[in-house]
DNA sequence: GTATAAAATGACCGTTAGTCATATTTATGG
DNA sequence: CCATAAATATGACTAACGGTCATTTTATAC
């Protein structure tokens, strides 16, 4: 009785299809306000169709940036690295984030936008914030450095993840799509990423 | 030949009026969702009316967000100081902030949506960052503080400003209307803020 | 009092997310 | 192979909303 599986992966694939098409949709040309019709038009299904396999649009966004999330979860968790120090690993993390900003600036945005969404855990039914794999990945190398004495412990890991996952996201969200206004104030883009990792580090740096 | 003056005060307070109500509407039940129907009803106006004096919904979101900032700037002005260091005026100014926040949560996400906004500023027709008087202060309390040899030099005041301004709206982002997520990961948002001076304040003294 | 200008109005329009009665395709079982 | 049922797909339709404009109301001028 295979039949109930071919489905259940048919309809997996369809949903898969419509992710994809999504993706280069509202990341080309009209962005987000690319409509459901569109979407309709570039699957080559109905609209209506559609609603069978996203509950609305949001959800397919979500699903989106939640496609972002693995992505930047898979090169962070590169970062990771033993033979490094905590601090030493938290510089390589900013890098691997800005790289990933500069390199899916679709996928950035909406990680943006949606980092705070929470979900469903398929499964458990457990609730999720979106970005929780990212953040475990940042607490784990921020416990490390507080173990190997290279990082700051009068603040504990799950503040200093948010904290540092927020400021993160600011300074991104400050650059993301706004080089013409810096560039009218006269500020070099540059070094608002070199001057946030400079304070972040001396900021985080264990007191003597 | 008062009548012309007349018109235009008029004109200006009618402006105020529908300012006023849209601050009400907007800070209520339905959020920034309230509709232009909603805010003609609520201004006994007609929706025409509405257009006549704002040429969009968005506009009168802008105005808000302005009238916030300049709230913010006069608080924020109180914190200059000669008799400070740039680095404790710093802290008092990330105080003013916080609370601000908290007492106008409103103007508050107005801010954070709208920091962004590009205006022309009256009369000179210049281009101005709608922020531009808040940032200015806190340019001032930065120069201060590298002159006084408080705060590091090794980061252009320009950019240290983009990046203070940008990590403080990315945490207070984090903390706006998040309090539940939040403690679903038992995270102390009261800690966040701490934290956030801590890091940043360590992260911005001069260097031995 | 009448003509003219300014201000106000709300019915109307275009757009878009989402729905649902209907049609089409696929599976079942005799 | 056919009849029936179940699953899947569809697009015309609805509701809601931002914004417009021909028309009406009000104020000013002479």
């Amino acid at each position: 009785m295979g039949i109930k599986e071919r489905k259940i992966r048919e309809k997996e694939l369809r949903r898969k299809e419509i992710l994809e098409a999504a993706g280069k949709l509202f990341s080309g040309k009209k962005g987000m306000d690319a409509t459901m019709d569109d979407l309709a038009e570039c699957t080559e299904l109905g609209k209506g169709t559609l609603y069978l396999y996203f509950p609305n649009k949001e959800s397919i966004l979500e699903a989106l940036a939640e496609k972002g999330i693995n992505l930047l979860r898979k090169r962070l968790s590169r970062v990771l690295d033993d033979s490094k120090t905590g601090v030493e690993q938290i510089s390589d993390n900013g890098d691997v984030f800005v790289t990933f900003m500069q390199e899916k600036p679709f996928y950035g945005s909406l990680i943006l936008k949606y980092e705070k969404t929470i979900l469903k855990a398929p499964e458990t039914e457990e609730k999720l914030l979106m970005v929780e794999p990212v953040l475990d990945i940042l607490g784990k190398i921020l416990e490390k450095g507080q173990t190997d004495g290279s990082i700051r412990n009068d603040i504990g890991i799950k503040e200093l993840v948010a904290i540092l996952w927020s400021q993160m996201l600011g300074v991104l969200n400050t650059l993301s799509g706004r080089k013409e206004i810096l560039e009218i104030y006269g500020v070099d883009t540059e070094w608002i990423i070199r001057g946030h990792y400079r304070v972040i580090m001396s900021g985080l740096v264990s007191e003597k």
